[in-house]
DNA sequence: CATTTATTCAACTATAGAGAATAAATGGAT
DNA sequence: ATCCATTTATTCTCTATAGTTGAATAAATG
């Protein structure tokens, strides 16, 4: 697959950490994939998307500082990058190419 | 993976073959996709993805008739199941709902 | 040191991609 | 009529990338 093209969860992935924004670690952004969309988002999955798309320098990480919780380990945050944010442009440009206009799909998407 | 879900490129060519209707084979449909997207879809790729579609029950399948051309092996036509029709609106959802509003993106698709 | 919160790992299945191989049909030459 | 080069299309093989699950590990705190 090319390197350059984001897949389907990763996708959803990069549009998850977008409208977090600050708030983007792992835990967040499972449950906004699985708010938004309805779909389970496992923690493993959302990592192992969070590893590749870093790899893609589609996003960047930072460790988070402690918090006033009970416990428990460092957050990682995540953002994305100027080339993240291009790439998911493209995507939702050649997808909605690919279903606007079509009757079947009421009008496309609002 | 969730065989009920569409992978990125499964929901390309079936976008495809629900575009180009009556006239949907391995190589209008790959065409239709390397024209509306910008990106390539090679052939081997196409039929890999049609057949997976086949397999799930979102497209169905039937041999062509011969036709005046000047020679060559029967076409096999595509068409999208009701199954595969709701498929693709349940990915059109998913997606739409996590980048709508978004103001990196520009408002959201047309 | 048990509990909490979070990330990482390992093993496996599914999807994607490129290119070569194969198949089937036709018209023309002999 | 039979052979065969050509055309059009599909299928196969091999490799790489993506996605899933569940268990393991890590780090912080009271």
């Amino acid at each position: 697959m090319a390197r350059t093209h984001l897949a389907e969860f990763e996708l959803m992935v990069l549009l998850a950490v977008i409208r977090l924004d600050e708030t983007a670690y792992g835990v967040p952004i499972s449950h906004e994939i699985e708010h938004r969309t309805g779909r389970e988002a496992s923690l493993g999955s959302v990592y192992a998307a969070l590893e590749r798309l870093e790899d893609k320098r589609f996003v960047k990480s930072r460790m988070g500082e402690r918090t006033a919780e009970r416990g428990g380990r460092a957050k990682r945050y995540f953002h994305v990058t100027a080339r993240g944010l291009r790439a998911v442009r493209e995507s939702q440009r050649a997808l909605t190419a690919l279903w606007q206009g079509l009757p079947q799909l009421e009008g496309g998407p609002a």
